[in-house]
DNA sequence: TAGTGGTACTCGGTACTACAAAGTACCAGG
DNA sequence: CCTGGTACTTTGTAGTACCGAGTACCACTA
């Protein structure tokens, strides 16, 4: 598939809301995770600029942990407010989603 | 819904090109269908933007007529350039929805 | 005839985001 | 020791939607 930065802009950061919210999880694992999933040009330094996001507009809870593979781990999870902007998030794509699939469809 | 201008990024171009390639039309037309679509805060000075960008991009001819009603109209049309280009973005915009449905979903 | 409001396009600047690139650092195995 | 995989940081860039202000045409009206 060729370039989907552009699409991606405001649906990444949410896709990576609902992966640290299905389990506490960190910056590497996150990329791979993604990669598999189908997002396979993302990115290490794309996922790390998220979650510095994330963490500054407070919605995540950050614990360093050794890894013993490796350099320290800084493992995400959310809080509450990082919960309500994952909700957020999933009603606005689906509004969207909606919308341009009408569109497609003839436009109504 | 409150604002979905980031999640916009890279999918309103391909909405205008659809709304394009269904009829010749103008820019202040397009707003206003794209505003009743659902698309409630895409404002003129983005239309036009984009217009912009898809005349210098090759995908559109353009012809300007009297308009009666104000100020003469700027019609787009899609040449087969513009048309292969909406192609590409419905491709695009399946794979990229499909993979996040899947992610919602549980993530397989 | 001056004023208002709807139609229609242009242009300069801003904010936000994904990405590129380069670097630092930890550890295991040969 | 040196390579390669793991893991995070930082600086800078490009692309896009949006804002705001401006220009201009026309119909209607007081």
């Amino acid at each position: 598939m060729d370039d989907l930065t552009e699409m991606l802009k405001g649906t990444l950061e949410g896709c990576v809301l609902e992966i640290i919210g299905g389990e506490e999880t960190y910056g590497y694992a996150i990329t791979r995770r993604l990669n598999e999933l189908g997002f396979t040009d993302v990115v290490e330094g794309t996922v790390y600029t998220i979650l510095l996001r994330l963490e500054k507009n407070g919605l995540v809870q950050v614990t360093k942990r050794p890894s013993g593979m490796g350099p320290p781990r800084k493992f995400y999870a959310l809080n509450d407010a990082g919960r309500e902007e994952l909700a957020t998030f999933w009603a606005k794509w689906e509004y969207l989603s909606s919308r341009i699939n009408n569109l497609r469809e003839g436009g109504r």
